[in-house]
RNA sequence: CGGGGCGUGGCGCAGCCUGGUAGCGCACCUGAAUGGGGUUCAGGAGGCCGAGCGUUCGAAUCGCUCCGCCCCGACCA
């Protein structure tokens, strides 16, 4: 592609609303475009990462026998009505009628549409196991996108799925897709960790999700250095501290004025946070309300507390007036007293005697407060979030805290979506039995953007060769004087055309200064810059850098071109 | 959805407080010089100042409403 028509260009300032890095070189460098909050086009140098992304996945899927296929983006409302998603799911979810008054909705992923083709097409168990993936535009209106490429509203994904007899089957497939996505991101440059997953309210028997970090990822991961532990802080259970035992002691009102934090509260009655009880309130999906208590050296996991209530719909943070309504008081509450509320209790409170916790009155507490005693729980559970230094659940090692980006989920569905869409299939044993399947995704946009958080540097993107959009970037300076400096460039650029689209190069044949044509070059990012000018043909030939190593060498024009038609 | 910030040419910004009909840098066009690190000079083109309503003789500037975008939080099968 000869930069004089590419359809792009570069900028000099950076954007301002660019934070990330990669964010701010991807716009810089003419690779994509800001359509809308979350919503991005993908200029000519953009889709072509994209497709590179694009094929390396696809070899991948194709190796371990998953077979490329599209499902619509646009579905019935129906088909979600079915599985149930329809009103589980909140306004996250496009909804419209088309012109016959019929509801639709935008895609956000495609579970159901294969669930409709198994029941369509699987009869018998010698049809399993079998598994399919696609790329294809999914929209999902998040409330708020961030990060210009990671957090979108409309991307393409690659989702997979897989579909078994039987759950053992499911850990066949499931294992196949996990060494797939592992060479996956090995072959797209990216250090990922795998962590253990929630699998959410929706069920299912296991999930990892592939994360590379970085300190703009939106995901908490908790992980020991010493093992090999790795787990989203949304699950993880580490080791808890031991608690001393103690005899209770008599509980007593005392006054607090202006208390409302763990931190005042310790710091005014002069006690560590680990000798108070936390309360927080919520109200669940479903119209329940929730008094959680962790330790005042805790925080309340939320994703933890969901999948312990079984909270049809999530949590919100309760209001002050549903508080009081409840004979609680924010700021100064526990469970004491409390009613029409569901009380769970973290582990660690049911084992720490003589906590100070909120008395429900405005400006007091109480001390020596003791569970069993003073309050009953409705639910004991492992509530709170694992923190920066507590023990390795596998080693006891304290644990580090670290942020990741979500490139690559594994997801066991199970036959969450098949049996209530009577997806189902004969088995040996003449009986209906329903599909197991298994969900896997990629986000496209979003590895393109960790790619570059991974591969850049202070003068820009440093691709590396699997997804660079061209192997190479030729740069001819004092063209203007020298016609041979043309000639030469011209005859590298065709050879590497005639070659095959695969071999095609960049080539800067712009009557730019020799400074602005350095500076794309390698604000762009193509692995090798190859320059011809009067003084590379005096040396002996064409200027290579390796854009990488800054590494630089004269290389004969004939060597050049077999190296770009070559293998 | 709550809190904060910002909307002025493709990008980055000034002007707004103290109303008087829009400016700078980069990019773009023309010409000349230059030709290995965003080169120089000269001359240009491009903006109903996010939208609507209001105040005023007069609004980019003041007021109200709306829309959009960014950040923090909530949210993220």
């Amino acid at each position: 592609m000869r930069l004089s028509r590419l359809f792009f260009t570069t900028l000099r300032d950076d954007p301002a609303d660019a934070e990330m890095a990669s964010h701010r070189l991807l716009l810089r460098a003419g690779y994509v475009r800001q359509l809308g909050a979350g919503i991005y086009s993908l200029l000519p140098l953009g889709f072509r990462v994209n497709q590179r992304v694009e094929q390396v996945i696809r070899e991948e899927m194709d190796r371990i026998g998953c077979q490329e296929m599209e499902m619509p983006v646009v579905h019935p409302a129906d088909l979600w009505r079915e599985s149930g998603r329809y009103y589980k799911i909140g306004s996250e979810m496009v909804r419209f009628k088309d012109r016959a008054d019929r509801d639709m909705v935008l895609a956000m992923t495609h579970e159901e549409v294969v669930a409709s083709l198994l029941r369509d097409i699987v009869r018998s168990y010698r049809q399993l196991p079998m598994m399919v993936y696609h790329f294809q535009t999914k929209f999902r209106d998040e409330p708020r996108s961030r990060g210009g490429l990671i957090r979108v509203r409309e991307f393409v994904m690659k989702d997979a799925y897989s579909c078994d007899r039987d759950e053992a089957g499911l850990d066949r497939s499931y294992q196949l897709q996990y060494e797939a996505y592992t060479r996956i991101f090995e072959r797209l440059g990216l250090d990922t960790v795998v962590v253990g997953a929630d699998v959410g309210i929706m069920g299912g028997s296991g999930a990892h999700e592939f994360m590379f970090l970085n300190e703009f990822g939106e995901d908490t991961l908790v992980i020991c250095d010493a093992c090999d532990y790795a787990a989203n802080q949304q699950i993880a259970v580490v080791g808890k501290p031991e608690v001393a035992a103690e005899a209770p002691k008599p509980m007593e009102e005392i006054a607090t004025p202006g208390a409302t934090t763990i931190a005042t509260l310790a710091r005014f009655l002069e006690v560590g946070p680990e000798r108070t009880a936390k309360a927080a309130f919520f109200m669940t999906g479903d119209g329940r309300f929730i008094v959680a208590i962790v330790r005042g050296d805790f925080d309340v996991n939320e994703t933890k507390l969901v999948n312990e209530v079984k909270a049809v719909g999530g949590l919100r943070p309760a209001t002050v007036e549903e508080i009081k309504a409840r004979g609680m008081e924010a700021g100064y509450g526990s469970p004491i007293g409390a009613r029409d509320a569901t009380v769970v209790v973290d582990e660690l409170v049911t084992r720490s005697p003589n906590l100070v916790a909120g008395a429900n009155r405005d400006g007091y507490h109480l001390l020596n407060v003791n569970v069993g005693r003073d309050y009953t729980p409705d639910l004991v559970a492992e509530i709170a979030n694992a923190r920066e230094g507590d023990p390795c659940p596998q080693c006891g090692k304290p644990v580090t805290l670290r942020k990741g980006i979500e490139v690559g989920n594994i997801f066991k569905l199970g036959t969450d979506f098949t049996i209530p869409m009577g997806a189902t299939f004969l088995g040996e044993d003449g009986i209906a039995h329903p599909i197991v399947m298994g969900s896997y995704g990629i986000g496209l946009g979003r590895n393109v953007a960790c790619i570059v958080e991974a591969h850049h540097d202070a003068k820009g993107i440093i691709w590396p060769a699997e997804v660079a959009p061209y192997p190479a970037h030729l740069v001819t300076v004092g063209a203007n004087k020298d016609p041979h400096v043309v000639e030469v460039a011209e005859r590298l650029y065709e050879a590497a055309l005639a070659a095959g689209p695969r071999h095609e190069i960049l080539y800067d044949d712009r009557d730019e200064s020799p400074g602005v044509k350095f500076t794309d070059a390698e604000l762009l990012g193509m692995p090798r810059i190859l320059t011809v000018s009067p003084r590379s043909l005096a040396a002996g030939g064409v200027e290579e850098t390796d854009r990488a190593t800054g590494e630089r060498k004269v290389r004969p024009i004939a060597e050049v071109e077999a190296s770009l038609v070559g293998g």
